[in-house]
Parts: structure tokens; C-alpha cells; sequence
DNA sequence: ATAGGGTTAG
């Protein structure tokens, strides 16, 4: 905890240290950062948690010790040096009393704004500059430092104005950059108004600023303005009304802007790849890459943002072929400093993941000489995703225990949807009473939605609903669908109409409510009912959105949707398809029609073996027969869909990979199913 | 100096 006793000189903590050599890290406080006060933080004493650890490069008698340490806390500084390199020099620079000495206290101040946490910056502020030496670049630095938590920027900068020390161009471009985050729209005005105020020149680099704040702010007619008025405008001033248009006026306005570019970068190609991401259309980002490597940037220009956005389109469209090309040639640069590296290696643990590969993944999170909370997380979740309920709960009391670190709301996420996902219904709810009790969060809609997913896939479906009348925030749509989803597994129809109702007020467009409940009558022969939603599904204009699966087979991914004669070898893929049906149905295999398509869904599938057809179709059967037509025999078929699996094909699936010996790996809209021997890893729990 | 950012429940 912050603040344990005033000693002077370095406290050696032996959990410390021992985290260190193993993973040259120090530990973090359990204290998370934002919940602590401005005025609090600036009285921690600062060697609090500092380890030394007898590794520094001493200067010989030789070299002048201020130029030396000057040249290694600029390195820290600048990223090429791990943060706690620079504490360690901290620490040995007190040792050596050589902070006495203004320079160095200063360089070690900018140290910690450059490469270390705002708090650590803020301490650094108040502990080793001296009133005098709070100088404009010195209050800069210490905004700048700030650009994570752009509410407390723009309170250093009034704290700043407050001291009266003059605030210069670069101080004023880190207030509209803090703004601009902030997203409050009188804010950016007034910063923008402090160049005239203060008759500052309103060079490029500031009026790009400017643009970015209101562009972020919802003030699109004014960044427009400003833009237009500009003589020559920079790629920057380019990108910066491209990153407000796609975030304000939406992929049809920013693609205009993007191709009226006279020239682009790889910043601005990243812009339009991460917009591509948050609109959930990763196969667009991907092809943007390749345009971008044709047209204009190599992948040698590629930093770590575009290598973790791309790696993240790779994750969305499950992508392994370019994902692995990516992680290819990330090894063969080695350019990126040490935060960096810890960036792109978890966007990389994420990708192998997504991908199917949790093995990789595992393999690359074991050996990260270095994982912050992210990295963490983004394992606990992969290995959620694959039903690896035991082994998050291990890699989960690791983290706590052996490292120390304090986990967020996203790591209660993984973990309690882990336990959701193995019917683990007494430690996930041992989890969420330990999330507030134990590690002082407050649960937050999402860990509700775990919860009443846990329940209701376990047959509590009262305690279920009670939790959601209960809970003191609003439940969501995600909350009421897990509950429905719950209700049609246990075939609870009063409760899956009530909720219906509610849900349809929420989203009036949304299919999958329809699908659920008109599936639910019709598998308790309530034909009648099931018609009436279909048919309301028609009226409304809303169609089940269609399914698409997607196989890698030697780096080229094909796709199938149900019937699909499309693909070039879609003979050879039906005939495939005709001889598993026929070994299956020697197996025992009889197709659950009842369940799967309501009579009136099409009035053409009248008789019993058309409805039948229309079941065998599905695009992952396809999918599959044409993995079992063009691999080796023995190999694995990895397979992914953009809905969830249907219960017939989870039947279908089983029996393949024993028939055939195969390993059917599917990630579908939800988590992993790995298809082994008969048995698949979800358990028949989705 | 200004632009782009990895982990999140059905």
C-alpha cells in the first residue's frame, strides 16, 4: 500500500525482487491509480516499492557520472530501457547522493513523465523538482504525461495557470490533445481561444490540434473550417479530419476524405483499419492492408499501433495465414522499444487465441520476459473462450498470488465467463462475491451478465431472474438475452415470452430473439405460436441473418453459406457431403429437424426430406467436407462461423471426428468447440 | 510538438 513508513534509502521487498528476476518487473501497488485523489498522490514518499537490484552500470573512474546517468535515464526516457531499469537507476542515483545535483534530478523527473505511470510522474513533480525548477517545460512534460487521463491533464493545466507559470505553444497543444480526449466541446474552443489570448503563433502542428479537438468533440462544421483554411495541409491535418469523420459522420464521409488524400501514410491507413475494427468488418481491414503493401507503404513502416490493429482484424476474422505472416515479420524487426514489444506480443497472444491456436498462445504468454494487466487478460480470455475453465482458474490465482497484481472488471469477465462456460456455478459465484469483497471492484453489468448466464445455463432460471430484477444497474440487452437464451435451453416458455417482449422494445430489428423463442415453440410442438413470430419476422421485414462459414486450407480461406454451389469444387464438396451422411446415418445419426426449421418458415419446404436438405446444407458441414476432400487424413480442420452453432451440426460435428478421425476445431459467434474422438470440449454446454 | 492503440459478457 502507498504510503507505509518515511525511511530514507531504498527498501528492499523480497516478493519484489523475486518478481523481478523472474520477470523484470516490480510489482504494482494494490492501490489502483484513478481512484486516488490528485491531492493524496503527491504526498506518497517515493521510494516506496523501489527495488535495487545491484545490476547498474557503475561510471569507472574514467567517464563523468552526470553525463553517464544523464544518457542512461534518457534511454529509459525514450523506451529502449524496460521502466524498471529506470527505477533501479533511481534508486541507485539516491545511493550515490548524486540527486542532490538539479540536473539529474531533472533528467530522472523526465524520465518517469516519458516512460513511467502519471502517478509516477506526479510524485516525480513533487518529490525531486524544487519550486524553482517547476519550469513551463517542466509542467509540460507533466501534462503530457497525463494523456491516459485527460480529466486530470486539464486540471494540471489549471493548476499550472494557477502558479502562474506561463504556458508555451507545446504546453498549450498538450491541453487541446487532453481536451480533445475529454471530448467536451466548450473545452476545445477555449484552448483553441488561449493562442490568440496568449498571442501564440497558431503554427500547423496547433491548428492540427485544434481540428483533432473539435473533430472529437462533435464540432465536425468547425474542424472543417479549420481545415479549409489552411494553405497546404499536412498528412497529419489529412489524418486528423479523417479520424473525425469516420468517428463523427461514419465509413460513407471518411472514405471520401481518404481517397480525396493527396498523399497517405501508414498512420492514415491504420486510421482506417481501426475504424474498419470498431464496425466489426475485419475481411475490409484486411484487404486494406494488402492495398496498402501494393500501393504505397512497406511493412517495414509498420509500428507497433499498426501491428496491433491489424493483429486484431486478424483475431476478428480469425485470420491465422495473415496473422502469422504479421508475427513473421514483427520477429524480423527489431525496432520497438520495450512497452512496445509488451503491446504487440499480447495483441499477438490475442490473435493465436482467436485463431484457434491457444497452444501458440499459451507458449508465447509463458515466455513474455515482461506481462502487464492487459496481457493477462487477454490469456485469461482466450483460454475462456476455449473452455479451459481449469486452467483460468490457475493462471488466475498466479496472477493474484504470485504476481501480485491487482486484476480490473475485464479480468473478472474471463474468469467468471470461464466458470459460465463449465457450469462451474459454485466458483463463479464464489468470484462475484470476492470481486467486491476481496479485490474491492463494483460489479459491473457485464460480470450481471456472466452471472445470470451461470445460473440460467444450470437450470437456476428463478435465481436467475431474480438477480436480474435485483441488480442495481439497468440489465442490458446482452443480460436479457443470455436469459432467454437460458430459457429456450430449458424450454421455460413463460418466462422466454416475457422476456421477448422486453427485448423486442430494446432492438425491434434484432433476429435472434425472434429465432430463439419461434424455435422454442416449435421444439415443444407449438407449431401454431412459431408461425405467428415467423410470420411477424416477415411483416416486420427482418431476416435470420445468413450463416457463413469460413476453413483455411493451405493459407487460402474459403467460404461456404448453407446450399452454397458457388465454390469451384462445390461437386466434389455435396458428394463429400453425401457419403458423411451416409456413414453418419449408419451410425445412428438422425437429422433434428424439429428442433431447427418451423414449418412455415418457407412455404416451398413442404415435405419431411426437403426440410431435411435444408438442414444437411448448413455452411459448416460444407465447410468441413471440403476440409475432409483437400487435407491429408489425420489432420485437423479448423473451422469458423459467424453465428453460433446449431445443435445438429454440434451432433454432426461429434460424429465426424470420430468416423473420421479428425480434429474439428469451430469457433462460432460465442467461444471455441473442439471436436475430438466424439466428444467436443464445451461438453454439449453452449 | 500535432494524427492511429492491445484485453470485455449472450
Amino acid at each position: 500500500m502507498y504510503g507505509g513508513g518515511g525511511a530514507t534509502g531504498v527498501t528492499v521487498e523480497r516478493k519484489a525482487s523475486l518478481s523481478l528476476l523472474l520477470h523484470g518487473s516490480v510489482s504494482r501497488s494494490r492501490v489502483r491509480e484513478s481512484e486516488v485523489p490528485l491531492e493524496i498522490l503527491s504526498f506518497v514518499p517515493f521510494h516506496v516499492g523501489m527495488v535495487y537490484h545491484g545490476s547498474i552500470p557503475a561510471p569507472n573512474s574514467y567517464s563523468d557520472p552526470i553525463p553517464f546517468y544523464r544518457s542512461l535515464l534518457r534511454s529509459c526516457a525514450l523506451g529502449h530501457s524496460p521502466p524498471s531499469f529506470g527505477r533501479q537507476l533511481h534508486a541507485a542515483l539516491l545511493k550515490s547522493a548524486l540527486l542532490l545535483l538539479p540536473s539529474l534530478s531533472a533528467a530522472l523527473f523526465h524520465m518517469y513523465a516519458a516512460a513511467g505511470p502519471p502517478s509516477a510522474a506526479l510524485r516525480a513533480f513533487h518529490h525531486l523538482l524544487p519550486t524553482s525548477a517547476r519550469s513551463p517545460v517542466a509542467w509540460t512534460a507533466l501534462i503530457s504525461s497525463h494523456a491516459a487521463l485527460p480529466a486530470r491533464a486539464v486540471r494540471l493545466f489549471r493548476a499550472m495557470r494557477r502558479a502562474a507559470i506561463p504556458p508555451d505553444v507545446v504546453t498549450l497543444l498538450a491541453f487541446l490533445s487532453a481536451s480533445a480526449r475529454l471530448g467536451h466541446p466548450a473545452a476545445a474552443a477555449s484552448a483553441h481561444l488561449l493562442f490568440l489570448k496568449l498571442g501564440l503563433p497558431f503554427s500547423v502542428p496547433a491548428r492540427n490540434a485544434a481540428i483533432d479537438a473539435y473533430a472529437k468533440c462533435g464540432r465536425m462544421p468547425d474542424a472543417r473550417r479549420l481545415f479549409d483554411e489552411m494553405h497546404c495541409p499536412t498528412v497529419v491535418s489529412w489524418t486528423v479530419l479523417l479520424s473525425g469523420a469516420l468517428r463523427r459522420e461514419g465509413l460513407a464521409s471518411g472514405r471520401e476524405v481518404f481517397d480525396r488524400m493527396p498523399q497517405k501514410n501508414e498512420v492514415s491507413w491504420t486510421v482506417m483499419v481501426a475504424c474498419c475494427i470498431e464496425a466489426g468488418l475485419p475481411r475490409e481491414a484486411l484487404s486494406l492492408l494488402s492495398q496498402m503493401l501494393f500501393l504505397d507503404i512497406s511493412v517495414r513502416n509498420l509500428n507497433h499501433i499498426s501491428l496491433c490493429s491489424l493483429l486484431s482484424a486478424c483475431s476478428q476474422a480469425g485470420d491465422l495465414t495473415v496473422g502469422r505472416w504479421i508475427h513473421a515479420h514483427f520477429t524480423k524487426t527489431g525496432l520497438f522499444s520495450d512497452g512496445h514489444l509488451l503491446m504487440v506480443r499480447t495483441a499477438l497472444v490475442d490473435m493465436y487465441a482467436k485463431c484457434g491456436r491457444i497452444d501458440t498462445a499459451r507458449r508465447l504468454f509463458e515466455i513474455m520476459p515482461r506481462r502487464n494487466l492487459v496481457a493477462w487478460n487477454a490469456m485469461l480470455s482466450g483460454l475462456s473462450m476455449h473452455g479451459m475453465a481449469a486452467e483460468v482458474l490457475k493462471l488466475f490465482s498466479r496472477m493474484v498470488a504470485e504476481e501480485a497484481l491487482q486484476p480490473d472488471d475485464i479480468t473478472f469477465v474471463g474468469v467468471l465467463s470461464a466458470c459460465s462456460r463449465s457450469g462451474l456455478v459454485e466458483q463463479g459465484e464464489k468470484f462475484f462475491h470476492e470481486l467486491g469483497t476481496v479485490y474491492g471492484l463494483k460489479p459491473k453489468v457485464e460480470h450481471y451478465a456472466c452471472m445470470v448466464d451461470l445460473l440460467g445455463r444450470a437450470g437456476r432460471l428463478e435465481e436467475a431472474e431474480a438477480l436480474v430484477r435485483e441488480m442495481p444497474v439497468l440489465p442490458n440487452e446482452v443480460v436479457l438475452g443470455s436469459l432467454l437464451a437460458s430459457c429456450s435451453l430449458h424450454g421455460k416458455l413463460d418466462l422466454g415470452r416475457r422476456l421477448m417482449e422486453e427485448l423486442v422494445q430494446m432492438d425491434p430489428h434484432n433476429t435472434e430473439y425472434h429465432v430463439l423463442l419461434s424455435n422454442m415453440y416449435a421444439s415443444s410442438g407449438r407449431h401454431f405460436e412459431a408461425d405467428g413470430l415467423r410470420e411477424a419476422m416477415r411483416r416486420k421485414g427482418i431476416r435470420k441473418a445468413p450463416g457463413i462459414s469460413f476453413i483455411e486450407v493451405n493459407g487460402q480461406v474459403h467460404q461456404f453459406s448453407a446450399g452454397d454451389k458457388s465454390h469451384p469444387q462445390a461437386r466434389e464438396v455435396h458428394a463429400m457431403l453425401d457419403e458423411v451422411v451416409q456413414r453418419l446415418r449408419m451410425a445412428g445419426y438422425v437429422p433434428d429437424v424439429a428442433s431447427q426449421i418451423p414449418r412455415a418458415m418457407d412455404n416451398y419446404l413442404e415435405n419431411w426430406e426437403e426440410r431435411e436438405q435444408a438442414l444437411l446444407v448448413h455452411s459448416e458441414k460444407l465447410a468441413i467436407c471440403f476440409g475432409l476432400i483437400s487435407t491429408r487424413p489425420g489432420l485437423p480442420l479448423r473451422i469458423f462461423k459467424n453465428l453460433r452453432i446449431c445443435t445438429d451440426c454440434h451432433a454432426v460435428i461429434k460424429l465426424i471426428s470420430d468416423i473420421f478421425g479428425r480434429e474439428v476445431i469451430v469457433r462460432d459467434r460465442n467461444r471455441f468447440h473442439c471436436f475430438r474422438k466424439g466428444a467436443c470440449s464445451c461438453s454439449d454446454y453452449w
